[in-house]
DNA sequence: ATGCCTGCAAACTGTTTGCAGCAGA
DNA sequence: TCTGCTGCAAACAGTTTGCAGGCAT
């Protein structure tokens, strides 16, 4: 069975084929760079871990837009002002959170989540509908204290 | 009994004081901007609530910081990249959270927050401290749907 | 072959900073 | 008074866009 999170290569231009979004070279490589990486990147950490001059800055933009809305990269955003991408698994809806060291900024991924419940009692309670949330832990890992 | 989001003129200039922040024209006009809506307000916001030529935007990023650092303001981010700020009355260490209508933007803060007994588990079980949580609803408020 | 994608450069948006003068405590 | 704040303008960082040429299917 292979790794829910980093799905291979042939698998991500499979499903890329599907919703009719070439596999261009810039693609390519950003997907090689959220590969290699397991944890959410920054643009700036994908483009820097790319060799120097593959492609260009504004590619890489281009390429996330272009592989979040084919649904094979998700963002997150720890409250920094800055988006960090994660490759997502076919049929992943991506729903899951992070543990954030504050000190040294290392990713931990928390897969369960308990918080349907309490989106259902909002949607009851508020009259809102799709309710969804967004949540991200902050703390100090064990390394740094 | 004062509500406890929208502390008073006073009561705010007398903690600004104990801090040894001055109480200036533009910091006065930011509070005053926080204090007429009750909603966490982009620094644009607070900038075009203010009457035209009030002060600088520049002043206005300068007194948001100050006012934080002081403990007078918190900010709030939805993750669309726009830090939000809201009055934090006295004492309180501003932890709520809030459900966002993803059509029209409206947003309802919620009291209770149900996450420490998941904040200790997870300290626990990876060895974290001083976890805390970052967390916001979104879904489609009932006049939008 | 052709329509989408890329590189390049410039435009934009949001935020910070240096400096000289001003003002709050 | 005297430190720290303001306005102004410029610098900066992150992101988007127009255009002509190139590439994936």
């Amino acid at each position: 069975m292979k790794c829910c999170c980093h799905p291979d290569f042939d698998e991500l231009s499979q499903r890329l084929r599907l919703r009719d979004v070439k596999l261009t070279r810039p693609r390519r490589a950003v997907l090689g760079a959220l590969q290699t990486q397991h944890r959410p990147l920054a643009i700036k950490e994908i483009f820097s871990a790319l060799p120097q001059g593959e492609c260009d800055l504004a590619s890489v933009y281009r390429s996330i837009r272009a592989l979040e809305s084919a649904g094979v990269v998700k963002a997150f955003q720890f409250g920094d002002g800055v988006q960090r991408y994660e490759l997502l698994a076919e049929g992943d809806d991506g729903h899951h959170h992070h543990l954030i060291c504050t000190r040294c900024a290392s990713v931990t991924e928390i897969g369960e989540c308990e918080l349907r419940d309490i989106e259902q009692r909002l949607a009851a309670s508020k009259g809102f509908r799709a309710v969804t949330h967004r949540l991200e832990f902050f703390g100090v890992c064990p390394a740094c204290q």
